[in-house]
DNA sequence: TCCGTTCGGTTAACACGTCAACCAGCCGGT
DNA sequence: ACCGGCTGGTTGACGTGTTAACCGAACGGA
């Protein structure tokens, strides 16, 4: 398989985003670690269940929403649910089923945090970037998880031994 | 502290930002898992060691390489040398330097990878975006990481205010 | 009704990353 | 030569993510 390589332009394109990644990620999990002792997975789950009707979610909606794996969730609900930041109990409707709820503690966290984490935001990407800049930002992201998602549900391409 | 929130064009960026972000990591990480058994961490390590004078570098210029904490380094070497990828040798100018080098199952590994990988990069990246997309790409990576760099190296970090 | 299948969720085992502590070797000033 | 600080590297404890196995409840036919 002689792949054809990069050129310089999308060398320097892949390099610049692998970096920017990193580094943006590990900037926003220590920003909000630091000042809030919280991860960015306990900023998203209470991002969400604040966001919910009653602050209340079945595990499983919250789990789509989130995109991550059932197990995934479920060890975190149960680390969050020590810290005191959301409560689980069963649902009433589904013997199978868990409604998970934030807590009052949860709430004050979420909205210590939110304020601070947008600031980041802007301080270190929207308020450094064009118009045309965030415009095109969004396009590119969009086609990428776009191509991302159409080779999620065709695994043919890359696994000749799927029976579809 | 009523934080200016985001408005619809900034919260798109954001969002397909992050979104992109996750997709792609996790996307990466699994072809090169399923198909070479190696992680991203690994085969950036064999990269960055196939690409040296002999395959050898020291510990410590290798954790520059990859940016990496020392202690991540240190542990994840003992990995890769129990799988055979590297091997550690004591420094012969330094007593406390470690020497690490790839091995030859290491560079076979990394030659039918490299390939493979660049190929899912061009397939979900580089591919469909066009020559001014991949441009604003890089221009807006290294804006973003000279930015983040720029905050490592101001000790005001809780001084949001800070207008570079 | 019964039985296989799917669904919601938990658990155990393992790989991985971070922090803090630690150790030995180097280095500089005196 | 000595001593304190720095440097290169390892270790242990802990939080986190993935995989696979598992369980009971719900569902959907025959």
């Amino acid at each position: 398989m002689a792949a054809r390589w990069l050129d310089q332009r999308e060398e320097r394109a892949w390099r610049s985003l692998m970096k920017m990644q990193d580094s943006l990620s590990e900037f926003i999990e220590r920003q909000l670690r630091n000042r809030c002792g919280l991860s960015h997975a306990d900023y998203q789950t209470l991002a969400h269940l604040s966001e919910a009707p009653d602050g209340r979610l079945r595990s499983f909606e919250l789990g789509a929403l989130l995109h991550w794996e059932k197990s995934r969730l479920s060890q975190h609900l149960g680390r969050m649910q020590n810290r005191g930041l959301v409560s689980r109990t069963r649902c009433l409707t589904d013997q199978r089923g868990a409604v998970i709820a934030i807590t009052p503690e949860g709430r004050d966290l979420i909205a210590a945090a939110a304020p601070q984490h947008l600031t980041d935001v802007r301080d270190v990407l929207i308020d450094h970037l064009t118009a045309t800049e965030l415009e095109m930002l969004a396009t590119i992201g969009d086609k990428v998880h776009e191509r991302l998602a159409a080779l999620q549900r065709e695994p043919s391409i890359h696994d000749p031994t799927a029976t579809t």
